[in-house]
DNA sequence: TATCGGATGAGAATGATTATAAACCATCCA
DNA sequence: TGGATGGTTTATAATCATTCTCATCCGATA
């Protein structure tokens, strides 16, 4: 996908964002790119075409796209590690804003339908799936 | 849970560990929390009973327990922020070892059956589920 | 074109985690 | 029981991603 610098105006102006040439190629960059990519990554590719860009800018424009639903997150977890003595297998429900974590129970996954689209070779032996959506709390501020 | 010296020496036997004080009490703090905690939290419990334990001890056995499957981790993430520029819904299928992420199709979720187990008020609106395992490169590996 | 508020860039600061190296100690064996 | 051995612990330094600071810049508006 290719935005022209009409259609990116349109979006910025949708969210409430001023328009600057750093920020379309930011954005521009992550859109093309098909992938899940990390800040550097994009700073390397947005150089290319402003080489004068500095990190903090393509930080700062990331977690801007991201709050404004322009981009997604890949990592959505607490940035820290985290660990579970919990060793019976089980899911996880997490929350996107506050990042907390409780344990789910039930069957709720169809594996015979997820087998189905796995890449070949892919191992799913100990299935671990987390479900990421609002906390009640979390829900409530919004 | 509460494992007695003998029991913790039992499974620090099966996975070729060596048995020291810190490492039982790390251990067992872990165990007994019932929660999703970091290291710094672990390090404040664990504490309490050895004074002069170091925060690196703290994660130089967290990572080892987490590595012989004593323990899990509960952020299998890549440690770093990544962006994801495909706005339409989809879920991620993540390699556990090397952290890679696909996106993934297919309806696999049986919505009415996970929300019966939601806790009260946990807003799942616009749902993203991940699934963890391990991809063909890292499962040949293993 | 002049003004103003938000955006940018360079570099410092922060915070989590890992690396280093010396002291320590669990285990094994005489 | 004492002494060698190698893995473990500790204190601290180093690293790395990310955020902060602030002077400068620039896009939007009139
Ligand atoms: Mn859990
Ligand atoms: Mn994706
Ligand atoms: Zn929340
Ligand atoms: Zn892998």
């Amino acid at each position: 996908m290719r935005l022209t610098h009409e259609q990116f105006r349109e979006l910025a102006a949708e969210h409430g964002l001023a328009v600057t040439h750093q920020r379309q190629v930011v954005f521009e960059a992550v859109i093309a790119s098909h992938g899940h990519y990390s800040p550097e990554d994009i700073y390397a590719t947005v150089r290319r075409r402003i080489p004068s860009i500095s990190l903090a800018t393509v930080y700062n424009n990331l977690r801007l796209f991201i709050e404004c639903g322009l981009l997604r997150e890949v990592t959505p977890h607490a940035s820290t590690l985290r660990v579970d003595g919990n060793l019976k297998p089980h899911h996880h429900l997490v929350c996107s804003r506050c990042k907390s974590v409780r344990d789910i129970e039930g069957e709720f996954i169809d594996f015979k339908r997820l087998s189905r689209h796995l890449p070949d070779g892919f191992d799913l032996t100990q299935p671990l799936v987390e479900v990421f959506g609002l906390c009640r709390r979390c829900a409530a501020k919004k």
